[in-house]
DNA sequence: CGTTTTTCCGTTAACGTTAACAAAAAAAAT
DNA sequence: ATTTTTTTTGTTAACGTTAACGGAAAAACG
């Protein structure tokens, strides 16, 4: 049973011999104290081992100064689209956080168009949030808000080495790619042949797609590397989805694949190919409607599930906690790599957005 | 962005027409107000949505009305025991929760005598806590305490139904078991055969091992019911763990065991039958250190993670949710069967307990 | 040396909730 | 009708932090 209570304001000024006033300007590093008294402060405040009660500090401060956080995310365009995940995370947290005066103002963005995510930044930074949270699809377009943000902006989803410092709350891709190599390779061993499936945007793969592929490769070349394995990659565009079983067929045929990753939340689309594979697992991305039920059906083998929901909701938290502890470590974080089967699919509230 | 501020005490006061103290009195259900006011007052609590402010509640309640937990688990012998997993997960909570006024006092009781378990029950109803926290072992000794606390118990780890309603937050042992049943079966199928181990102490089975047992046999007949599976079971006491390579060898050379399913944490003890197993998978449970090892040099395929941490964390978390909001969703929760390969072993920080 | 400016520091009123205390009103007893 | 008791209500001081306000002391200026 730890001690009953711990040192406040009060005790501090009592054991310096000053008033609760000068206090708190050493604890805000405001100016009006003298060099003596200042530094007779901070060693009763060091000795104490004196922290801040978050509770009163909040209660104090959230009538007048307001949290103001902005969340920039792709539109959310279908009902079952990937980002209500984070927005519905980022709500939960927020209405947690409501009476310790966190508010959020979302923004949406256009993901094909970079003047869209630009002018968004724009928008935002003109309006002085306490923070930023977004995602870091546009590479130039993320440096330039990095440069440009004197607040913190947290970056989710996806990592990406950026000029200046930034912080990512995001699942580790490569170690993503390798769980998958794992499950197949246990599945398939060393005879099958493996695709690996990208679906392109503008005929470019994003650059987690590409982790993803990296990371599972390196599985085999790390773990065997004395042997060899028939690993086949495909880029197929989005745009033209209903082409894709066509595209597969050749080499399905041609080479005894037996194992196939999906490096996005698109394993779905290759429905109609799964259903003529017999002896061929699948492993995808992303606990959408669609895999969930092929999931269901065993067309898909398992789903890795990057928690997008948490991610939102830890950025939140780390946001709130940096700006009323001033502790740094929440705004960065590794997702945990969740391996999803039949049995486990989680249960989410139904909610809406 | 939600309205700036939420209805206050004092705005409720106004709108109806009394005192602040005549709210409190109502929202406490205190004595003292006539029923015309306090219908009155009810009627502007519930138009306006009020809701009170925790972190004042907490502020001025902390200093005199502490919350006090009491945790009972069993004794923490080795340094790699279960239990100091969920003891890691309440202290993280709590260190969280300190300001708000929570404490937490520890106690552990011999797992092998119901006896110990029931004289910390004793000593906890007579020091008042105000809320318990522990484990459901001893049935009988479980149904008493419920019975005899008034205030919330809270049972970690393991499901079982009781007497009078009692809280659980655990993960469903049933679907663990169909989990692990789906893992070994993707990777074994129909033609080997499968091998149960249910290690026992003084001579009974856990009941989650047996919850276990039962989902991976379930796994097999609802999935398949017009299939013949070979699955076989083997108790084997704890007591004697050296003796165990010599009584699973003789099923192992007269059967073709690929699949093996270690219903509790000790798969480890079968590190000698499964060196000299090829071709033979084994689904564990829980990221014990051994455990961990093996998984790393892959003699165990897969293991199944109750979070024991994060148990304890909710627990405690939900206690304080439902002692401040009277919102009792915290108290009860299963846990997600969350499945562990050699490449997403989670990174825990090092902590000494 | 007196006056103004600057630096330093103490006092105080909030934030929303709680509960003890006191006061007023109503009911009961004389 | 007056006193006593009980019921009902209002007032107030905390909890710990924050920041505006103003007063004292020290420094700079004429």
């Amino acid at each position: 049973m730890k001690p009953g209570r711990n040192y406040s304001i009060k005790d501090i000024a009592r054991l310096a011999n000053v008033s609760i006033g000068t206090v708190d300007r050493v604890l805000h590093d405001r100016k009006g104290v003298s060099q003596t008294t200042k530094e007779r402060v901070l060693a009763v405040i060091k000795k104490t081992g004196y922290k801040k009660n978050i509770m009163a500090s909040r209660l104090k401060l959230a009538s007048n100064h307001i949290i103001k956080i902005a969340v920039l995310l792709p539109e959310i365009k279908d009902d079952w689209s990937y980002w209500k995940w984070p927005k519905l995370g980022v709500t939960r947290a927020v209405s947690e956080l409501l009476e310790s005066g966190v508010r959020i103002k979302y923004f949406h963005f256009d993901a094909d168009l970079e003047e869209s995510f630009q002018a968004n930044c724009r928008k935002i930074l003109s309006e002085n949030y306490s923070a930023i949270v977004t995602v870091p699809f546009m590479k130039d377009a993320s440096n330039e808000l990095v440069k440009l943000a004197s607040v913190p902006d947290i970056f989710l989803d996806t990592y990406r080495s950026l000029n200046n410092s930034a912080n990512f709350i995001h699942q580790d891709s490569h170690v993503a790619g390798m769980v998958a190599g794992r499950l197949l390779y246990n599945l398939v061993g060393e005879e099958g042949a493996y695709l690996v499936v990208n679906m392109t945007e503008n005929g470019i793969v994003r650059i987690n797609c590409q982790q993803r592929e990296n990371g599972f490769r390196d599985f085999f070349s790390k773990n065997f590397p004395e042997k060899e394995f028939s690993i086949f990659s495909i880029n197929h565009s989005l745009e033209d989805s209903h082409s894709i079983s066509e595209e597969l067929s050749p080499i399905f045929t041609q080479e005894n694949i037996r194992g196939l990753f999906v490096t996005n939340s698109r394993a779905f689309m290759l429905r109609e190919v799964m259903a003529l594979l017999t002896d061929c697992f699948t492993v995808g991305f992303d606990l959408n409607y669609k895999n969930t039920e092929l999931l269901r059906e065993q067309e898909i083998h398992f789903i890795i599930n990057q928690k997008p929901d948490y991610q939102g909701y830890m950025a939140i938290k780390g946001v709130y906690k940096y700006l009323t502890e001033g502790n740094k470590e929440g705004l960065n974080m590794k997702i945990p790599v969740e391996i999803i089967v039949k049995e486990n699919i989680p249960i989410y509230e139904i909610d809406t957005i």
